[in-house]
DNA sequence: TATTGTTATACTCTATAACTATA
DNA sequence: TATAGTTATAGAGTATAACAATA
């Protein structure tokens, strides 16, 4: 059984119908998507940060000594563009870049102590955007969500 | 308890961290959505459809009539764009834009029989490209899955 | 030859400002 | 005066191509 959409009038009063795109997966992944990524945009604006360079920083504190190249790869980022990541971290003292002693093509990533500090901060203000925002699920339920957005991911190299 | 990152010695051996990022509700969220969304875009690519354009069709075959400023609301995009998605539908004569009577600053968008026969290929194409990589969720995971994220989207209007 | 870092450039989606015609 | 559609433009994130230095 199947309903006609029905005319509308042009005044708006009918409820629109959602369309075919919220049967996918992915349009309401982006749905959601479109709520957190403004929100820690704006949680790590505060801080003179860019979401990528925010998450450039984020991993080298935790790898210190990798290398740009290895960045890429971790944050699925072209090469081209960690450059410029690197570039704002170096410029405010928050990461350091000095030269290979094995491969002189490289180089050696590693977070000044400002660099961790102010990791710590943005961490902080992204955590309370996202407890605002993730209010009406519980821990279980976010854990649930991570474990399913996970899956999806995996499935990227079948 | 907590443990010291581990210095790299340069050469790659040591497994990376996946830093402070994976915390984070929205960094999981945008790692399955760039699963999702390229492999969808490809898929309409080969109707030569854009992702928005693919939308903004869905919505109006669904809604004969609907406005582009209404359009704009549903698919919460910028009028400004929508004006560009609806000249790409129109100029293929998936789409029609007639004056309103009512009032004549709006128009009437209406999928033609071509417009709807498009969709429906392009439905299809994505329903194949998400069947593909959803493989590793049950069909109730993927029902939790948009649950949970319909909860997110629903939290904006906090 | 292949890889690392780099530069320059282009592309997509999204956002903002200003204009017109209608209301 | 407010709204609908429109145009032009800018921005952010991402992607591609080419190059020098090094392996």
């Amino acid at each position: 059984m199947s309903f006609d959409a029905m005319p509308r009038n042009g005044d708006g009063e009918l409820p629109l119908d959602e369309g075919a795109v919220r049967e996918f997966v992915g349009y309401n992944l982006k749905r959601a998507y479109m709520v957190l990524y403004p929100a820690a945009q704006a949680a790590v604006a505060e801080l003179d940060l860019r979401i990528p360079t925010f998450s450039g920083l984020s991993v080298i504190v935790r790898n210190p000594g990798i290398a740009p190249s290895e960045l890429a790869e971790r944050l699925s980022m072209e090469r081209s563009n960690i450059v410029v990541v690197i570039d704002e971290l170096e410029t405010r003292e928050l990461v350091t870049r000095t030269k290979s002693k094995t491969d002189r093509r490289r180089f050696a990533l590693t977070a000044t102590m400002r660099g961790k500090r102010l990791l710590d901060k943005a961490v902080a203000a992204i955590r309370r955007s996202e407890e605002r925002l993730l209010q009406r699920l519980t821990a279980e339920e976010q854990a649930k969500l991570v474990e399913l957005l996970n899956k999806i991911e995996a499935a990227s190299t079948d």
